[in-house]
DNA sequence: CTCTTTATCTTTACATCGTAAAGATCCAAT
DNA sequence: ATTGGATCTTTACGATGTAAAGATAAAGAG
């Protein structure tokens, strides 16, 4: 690999130089997949984010690199910059797009639900099933130092996260919760609900539980321990004899 | 900064030929804090760790750099890699002393409680508290994908603090801890208290329970929030009237 | 319709980083 | 005392993020 920044798309001297076929569409880049690359994308915002979805699940958070996506996309390496500014923010925008997918799946999850136990235990179970999915896609999210959570779009994805989560917790606990006042016990309810499930699907993507899966009877899957846990008091013996 | 790659220690070419001064001691590099550097540092592997944990602590993960590492030192920025391997070598090594510090806060915590319930609160109060200390260290530990457990060094000293909780959580339960075999219950035990624990850390760390704690009663503070989360059911309303 | 402006994309450039390879230096055993 | 091996430095290379300047196409003004 000695040259390096290979362009995928065709060769960019000979282009057509005026338009020549295509009578004048209105859409800018209407359902063009395989013809040579204009200089104009038309669309490539939305094209690094779907290449960097790609290289994130394909090579993993460290080969997610500004350059591997705008090479992924078939563009020149610096063509990222220009929709978003520098690595952080593609970063921070590919998060805001996980957590729109996550809230959807634990949406749906939780509309699915028909039992009580069901509506206790589909949130949780959905929350680690993405991630299982997109470990990737779960690592920017959680993991990544480098996110600008001034971005409205990463904002309100969060946002919207959080008060899912609350609102179920709330549920749950048969109460209305406030958007703008918790008691210590709700407070500590939801913050113990998200830290338990958040924690659990971290140790379970680093590999940190296969200790305890291990000694555990034949066949425990991860599913089965979470609804374990989710099921028992916290500390202590039960106060019975 | 034109050159970069700046030695920190004196320059190399005009050094004592033949070792002037001190006549003749047998510990390799014993007291000499300011004298000018030797070619062999005696003791390089040692420096560099505590060179990285500074720049940890200075310029957090982002700055932690093999080359960073080497400048604080003030050796060649190759230097590390005889000691280390590579990054990931450093990293690792650097993460095995977290462990440590971290199992030692853990037990000299456990130690000085005295009631039952300070018992309970002891060990995650710890946790929490070391991780807010040594915020880059408990990223070294906790958020770097690039660690290697193979290495002897990190796997006993995350052997030891897994160890350490399991130990603490069966106490708690009143029950011996069979090293190779545990029920679900014992495992659901260990694995709530673990992730509960490590969520609400990493939650805290990341900044995401200001939400939480915004609306919380006023000055209620984050010891406080853990306190109330291990202390009540962890679903649903109590089972009362 | 033509000209100008502006947004989009490419090229070029540079500092930094991890890593490999070769050279310099010193300790230690023979 | 000499040689071998460990330790540290120098040099080099490819990759990355980012800035700056140039090229191109779309949009708007006249």
């Amino acid at each position: 690999m000695g040259k390096s920044e290979i362009r995928t798309a065709t060769a960019r001297g000979a282009r057509t130089p005026k338009k020549a076929s295509a009578p004048a569409r209105p859409v800018p880049r209407p359902a063009r997949v395989k013809a040579e690359a204009p200089y104009h994308h038309g669309a490539l915002r939305e094209a690094l984010l779907q290449a960097a979805e790609r290289v994130l699940e394909r090579d993993g958070l460290a080969g997610l690199t500004l350059r591997a996506v705008a090479r992924e996309a078939g563009v020149s390496h610096a063509a990222p910059t220009h929709h978003f500014g520098d690595l952080t923010g593609l970063l921070s925008e590919l998060a805001a797009v996980g957590f729109r997918q996550f809230n959807a799946a634990m949406a749906s999850s939780s509309n699915a639900a028909t039992t009580p136990l069901e509506h206790a235990l589909a949130r949780p179970k959905a929350y680690v099933a993405y991630a299982q999915a997109h470990p990737g896609m779960y690592g920017i999210m959680f993991r990544t130092e480098r996110l600008d959570y001034s971005r409205p779009s990463l904002h309100e994805a969060a946002e919207a996260s959080f008060a899912g989560l609350a609102n179920a917790v709330g549920m749950m606990r048969q109460e209305q919760i406030r958007g703008d006042a918790l008691t210590l016990q709700q407070g500590a309810a939801i913050a113990r609900a998200w830290s338990m499930v958040h924690g659990f699907t971290m140790l379970l993507l680093d590999g940190r539980l296969e200790d305890i899966l291990g000694r555990l009877p034949e066949g425990t899957t991860p599913e089965r321990l979470l609804e374990a846990m989710l099921m028992s008091p916290v500390t202590g013996k039960p106060p019975g004899p």
